[in-house]
DNA sequence: TTAGGGTTAG
């Protein structure tokens, strides 16, 4: 229906209209438990020198100096004002409602602006794209997926459907609310596109987990010329390459960014301080960190954060200091990173000192995370029985439950503890999130502790279930090319025979210093490559050091163990393997990286 | 007279 036939239907409500077309948006009430704001803004705001002119002047009969009035009440950020002249206006059109409303998205109260649209409903004031754009950003802000498909259903109805700036943010209220495949529909419809468009895209993939999806985009908008990347695209550009750990590909972005003159924008260079750390590169980081003349705390999280994956936690700890002492509030990820910082490097006292001041000393309130982290601080050195009793005291939602109960788990396996393990697993396994890996380290606890018919047991219910795991993979990265590898599986890789060759090389150097019963004395019964590998990794502890280099009955197989995670035992089995190993690399897996050049070794968490 | 896209998270 387009705005013209609309118009013939203006002396009808939205209401009817609606019934009309069998659509129905009454779900908007459970979303306006605000409304009785509206009335109370009413009352308590007192009027500014302008505003009683326009009211003496009987200007609040001329909707367009009143509108006005409401726009510079909110250039100033008082939207208290602006909606009591709202309020008081006897004739609102649609520019009025659709200026109130944003006023409310910009300010931070988009559930604020859906009361508003709500109302709007009732009347007889028809939305138009402007309307349309701003309710879909608020929509986009709470990630309220349903409200937002009922939003676009309007935008249908009212004739919107070809707007480039409403699909610019259908594009991203879905790519908000985790939804790819529907950004994408609408990406693929639109007749015209522009570097908006564009860029809600490509965060989409960007913020989805997709970032070869994004930087594919990203090359294609570059190839067809459409315009230039602006700053907003090319911060996107930099995240996906981040997500991905493509070091080569964030180089180059920088360089973009550098020649199109946005290196001096600090949401650029926050992102580039988190796609070198990301990278493997935290000097780099360091480096962009230092030219931000007055870095925020987001730039100051993604520095604790990238030094804290190093194992560097003393630089953690002296950037969170420095940013205190600068009047920077840190936020609650500034404690996650800075507790993992703890975690990771065996600072223990610090680590709950921070935690147990951060909501008197600094306002925030310890949530899942933190009390994840701390578990996981006392896990790594062997305090599982205080881990424990921790993670029983939270009341956690069952998503947290999965992270927090699955860190024991973890914890409880390196340590020998089935007790604990097996409880730990059970509250996995009930929080419906990562059950198959509770499963697989459950068995593994089991057979670590030599009772193999329990491991047994549990991989049969597993099949028997229907519980299946996914295999875990590695990638190394040797100058443009990508290798890829499953565990257990080398058939499909073209350099078979030189990777065999490199890993007998490697294995033979590691014995002759003494790094014996890598695989040939083990035998596996019944467990599944992926249990192996693991097993193996426990039992051969020097060998997990150096990347879980493994030699099954099946064939070799590269494989990071995932219980390789104390960033200083990294450090060693880099300078152990970078003694063998005279050229650069970086060996991947889905979690961490781990970078060699010249000798020197860094690693880090991808995700 | 009104609208859309970017950074930190075990």
């Amino acid at each position: 229906m387009k705005p013209n036939l609309l118009k013939s239907l203006s002396s009808s409500s939205w209401l009817s209209l609606f019934r009309h077309h069998k659509l129905s948006l009454f779900s908007f009430h459970t979303n306006c438990h605000n409304v009785a704001n509206l009335q109370t803004f009413k009352e308590s705001t007192s009027a500014t020198p302008t505003h009683p002119n326009v009211v003496k002047l009987g200007l609040l009969n001329d909707i367009f100096t009143t509108n006005n009035l409401i726009k510079s009440y909110l250039k100033l950020l008082r939207i208290d004002h602006a909606q009591k002249l709202f309020d008081e206006m006897p004739h609102r059109n649609v520019v009025s409602w659709s200026l109130l409303m944003a006023g409310y998205v910009s300010q931070g109260q988009p559930n604020m602006a859906l009361c508003l649209f709500h109302q709007m409903q009732g009347t007889y004031v028809m939305p138009n794209e402007f309307t349309f754009s701003t309710i879909i950003k608020a929509c986009s802000i709470l990630a309220k997926l349903e409200i937002g498909r009922r939003v676009h259903a309007l935008v249908e109805v009212f004739g919107y459907g070809s707007d480039l700036v409403v699909c610019s943010s259908l594009v991203d209220m879905y790519g908000k609310c985790n939804c790819v495949d529907e950004a994408r529909l609408i990406f693929d419809f639109m007749c015209v596109r522009n570097v908006v468009s564009w860029t809600s895209m490509i965060t989409t993939y960007s913020q989805n987990a997709q970032g070869h999806l994004a930087l594919q985009l990203f090359r294609e908008f570059n190839h067809i010329r459409l315009n230039k990347p602006n700053h907003f695209m090319l911060c996107s550009a930099v995240t996906a390459c981040a997500s991905l750990g493509r070091l080569g590909s964030g180089k180059i972005t920088h360089g973009v960014v550098i020649r199109l003159g946005h290196d001096a924008n600090d949401v650029i260079a926050s992102a580039l301080v988190d796609m070198y750390a990301k990278c493997g590169c935290v000097s780099y980081s360091d480096k962009v960190f230092r030219r931000i003349s007055n870095p925020s705390v987001v730039p100051y999280t993604s520095m604790i954060v990238g030094a804290a994956k190093y194992g560097l936690g003393t630089l953690s700890l002296r950037l969170f200091q420095e940013m205190i002492d600068r009047r920077i509030k840190p936020n609650d990820i500034t404690f996650v990173g800075v507790l993992h910082a703890c975690s990771h490097s065996g600072l223990i006292d610090k680590g709950l000192e921070i935690f147990n001041s951060m909501n008197e000393k600094y306002g925030v309130m310890p949530d899942a995370r933190h009390y994840t982290c701390i578990v996981d601080t006392l896990g790594r050195v062997g305090r599982i029985d205080e881990a424990y009793q921790l993670a029983k005291s939270v009341q956690v939602g069952s998503d947290d439950d999965a992270l927090l109960w699955g860190t024991l788990l973890s914890a409880s396996r390196l340590h020998g503890r089935v007790d604990i393990a097996i409880e730990a697993s059970n509250r996995v396994i009930e929080s419906n999130q990562q059950v198959a890996a509770a499963y697989v380290t459950l068995s593994n606890t089991y057979a670590l502790s030599g009772d193999w018919e329990k491991a047994h047991n549990l991989r049969s219910e597993m099949k028997r279930t229907g519980v299946y795991k996914e295999p875990g993979s590695s990638w190394i990265e040797i100058k443009e090319s990508t290798y890829l590898f499953h565990a257990g599986d080398m058939s499909k890789s073209s350099q078979r025979k030189e990777i065999l060759s490199l890993l007998r090389e490697l294995e033979g150097r590691m014995k002759e210093r003494g790094h014996v019963g890598v695989t040939t004395g083990l035998v596996f019964v019944d467990i599944e490559e992926e249990a192996k590998e693991e097993i193996v990794s426990l039992h051969s502890e020097k060998l997990a050091l150096a990347f879980g280099l493994l030699n099954t009955p099946k064939g070799i197989t590269i494989r990071i163990m995932k219980n390789l995670r104390m960033c200083r035992d990294c450090h060693e089995a880099f300078k152990l393997i970078s003694d063998i190993v005279e050229r650069e690399f970086i060996v991947r897996d889905v979690n961490r990286f781990h970078h060699f050049k010249n000798g020197s070794c860094t690693c880090g968490d991808f995700w």
